[in-house]
DNA sequence: CCCCCCCC
């Protein structure tokens, strides 16, 4: 092998081991594997720097486990860390890395082998004192902890903070830096269990979201000093298993804070890189594939603003507040979005801005509707967390968690904008609030095994719901079309410069590329191949038709990672199923209408229902 | 150890 192999960092392992901070590491993966079946899924990394073993490296975060996928880190590869934490795992008594960013220096099978220690990097230190970025500065001070500097405990607080996504109940040496996304009233409570107050707060990193729970003692100590969109460093608490009840996070744990919780707030210098808001925005158009009481995120235009109404629950016989605003975004759909009470209020803004709306609850009267409860209306136009309901049709709704950003800084903003200025403005929208059972509330949600000669009509398209996994696509998805007054039938390459289409019957020097996508998708029962058409496969890939084709052409290393980016990603399809007749055999062919990924859509009712009718 | 996610 005549290549200049990568030099391994020897001696890092036992600097980590030892809780002695390592910059980006360079070591080798000898092995790894997925630790369990359930999620979230975790895989555990054999690495060597080349004199030491080390089997405890876990990775937990998906943007990593899906590179794993992609086969990123087959063995041999040799990796730099370029972010990791070390936690004691007090009940296996051992010590855990847990990595949450690493990046290939030379792959496995250009190595082909176990590198060993001569041909390692030599004494650590060195190889620390090559490089002069921040990082590096500041794991170099943070050991120095015999010399207190503003440097030194700036470090001391960076040191051992570990990803939110990294918290589970097994171990207790977590320490996250987060920013406070919204926070709830004090409540008081009182059962048989005794009485007392109690509030929480949603926090927030770059890897993931939790909820924080705060009782009687300490939601008194801590209540006070918690102030949204603040970031707090935060150690010790108990972590549970999240009660999906009372909370709409992407997280299968939250915190209870306790007497020896500690809750520091951040210095100006060091809430520059917590996010001010993740998003995981879903299409309009989408929200009748998103399960009813669903959390979504969204982002769209403030087409109009009701009044604010008050009246009487007929129900509860209380005094309700509510006002009715409708959004549109760029693929025409609208939804009637409620807010409630002191959010109805004060809400206060004009029509025609970007709205982004975290955590609304997604409902159905009339169609789809959005609705917000007693939020409090920041000067934001996107809705974190809508809550999908289901009164004849499908509204939005706002739950305490929920906010929205006006015209936030965001590349979607800027979409939207120029999408209602060009078009949107004066284009009919296809509402999902009104009455009538459009969108795919009705549409049968089933299994793939379910989906046979027997469930499928003959003539027509049957259309089903299906939550399945993309296992496969396929590698040919580009075609060149006729494109001459909306013909889209393949046309044949005379290999003179032109192009013939059967159809018109014409040579033209002129093509357009198209895309027809096969995906194999599967799910708990079964497979099955779908067909996705132009702008699903577009929008499913990230990537037009025509970026694509330049691809094929000139890059087919990056042709393969674009065709690829859905592998192993879960989606609720809408597709349409029909019986085919062959010679000697029929065949049901199935094409996918639309599709929602699964991690937008939260925790859905529906989806849990069905799969626990399933199961049982 | 706690909240109902409300209305048409």
């Amino acid at each position: 092998m005549s290549a200049i192999l990568p030099k391994l960092s020897d001696g890092s392992l036992s600097q980590m081991l030892a809780d002695q901070r390592v910059d980006r590491p360079v070591l080798q993966i000898l092995v790894y594997k997925q630790m369990t079946q359930s999620e979230p899924i975790k895989y555990r990394f054999q690495m060597t720097d080349g004199t030491e073993v080390c089997s405890n490296f876990i990775v937990i975060l998906p943007e990593l486990i899906q590179r794993i996928s992609r086969g990123e880190f087959e063995k041999f590869t040799v990796v730099e860390l370029t972010a990791y934490t070390l936690n004691i795992n007090k009940q296996m008594e051992r010590q855990i890395i847990i990595v949450s960013d690493m990046s290939v220096v030379m792959s496995g099978s250009k190595i082909g082998r176990r590198l060993d220690k001569s041909e390692s990097n030599g004494p650590l230190l060195t190889n620390v004192s090559l490089n002069t970025n921040a990082n590096r500065i500041e794991a170099n001070v943070s050991v120095v902890t015999t010399t207190p500097s503003s440097m030194a405990s700036r470090a001391a607080n960076q040191q051992n903070v570990c990803p939110i996504s990294a918290i589970t109940p097994y171990f207790n040496a977590w320490r996250i830096k987060a920013r406070v996304t919204s926070k709830s009233n004090k409540r008081h409570w009182s059962n048989a269990k005794g009485e007392g107050s109690v509030f929480s707060f949603d926090c927030m990193d770059d890897s993931t979201e939790i909820r924080v729970n705060a009782f009687t003692k300490e939601c008194e100590k801590f209540y006070d000093m918690i102030e949204t969109n603040k970031v707090y460093y935060i150690t010790k608490g108990t972590v549970k298993t999240a009660n999906k009840k009372f909370s709409n996070l992407v997280n299968d744990y939250e915190i209870t804070l306790n007497s020896d919780s500690l809750v520091e707030e951040c210095s100006e210098m060091e809430v520059m890189e917590v996010p001010k808001m993740r998003y995981r925005f879903v299409q309009i158009k989408d929200l009748p594939a998103v399960g009813l009481q669903s959390c979504v995120d969204l982002i769209a235009i403030v087409k109009s603003v009701e009044e604010c109404n008050a009246f009487t629950s007929k129900k509860t016989n209380k005094e309700l507040k509510k006002r009715d605003i409708i959004l549109v975004d760029n693929t025409s759909y609208e939804v009637r979005f409620t807010l409630w009470n002191e959010g109805a209020e004060q809400f206060d803004c004009e029509p025609n801005r970007v709205i982004a709306v975290k955590n609304a609850l997604v409902g159905d009267f009339n169609g789809r509707t959005l609705s917000a409860f007693d939020c409090e209306p920041n000067r934001v136009i996107a809705v974190k967390n809508a809550l999908v309901g289901d009164f004849n049709g499908r509204t939005l709704s706002a739950v305490s968690n929920t906010t929205f950003q006006l015209d936030p800084d965001i590349p979607e903003t800027n979409i939207l904008k120029e999408w209602y200025e060009r078009e949107g403005n004066s284009v009919t929208t296809n509402s999902l609030s009104k009455s009538g059972s459009e969108g795919n509330r009705d549409t049968e949600w089933k299994f793939l095994s379910q989906i046979n000669e027997q469930t499928v009509g003959n003539d027509n398209r049957t259309y089903f719901n299906v939550r399945a996994r993309v296992v496969q696509t396929g590698r040919q998805p580009l075609y060149k079309a006729c494109g001459q007054n909306g013909c889209l039938k393949k046309v044949r390459d005379n290999n003179n410069g032109f192009y013939h289409c059967d159809k018109c019957q014409t040579d033209s020097s002129q093509f357009e590329w198209r895309l027809i996508l096969s995906v194999a998708i599967s799910d708990c029962t079964g497979e099955g191949w779908v067909t996705i058409f132009q702008e699903q496969a577009e929008k499913i890939l990230g990537i037009s038709a025509k970026e694509l084709s330049e691809l094929q052409e000139n890059n087919p290393q990056e042709f393969l990672k674009a065709l690829t980016v859905a592998e192993f990603k879960q989606y609720v399809f809408r597709i349409g199923s029909k019986i085919e007749h062959y010679m000697d055999e029929s065949r049901v062919k199935s094409v996918a209408f639309n599709f929602t990924p699964v991690d937008a859509i939260k925790h859905s009712k529906q989806l849990i229902k069905n799969i626990n009718e399933w199961t049982n």
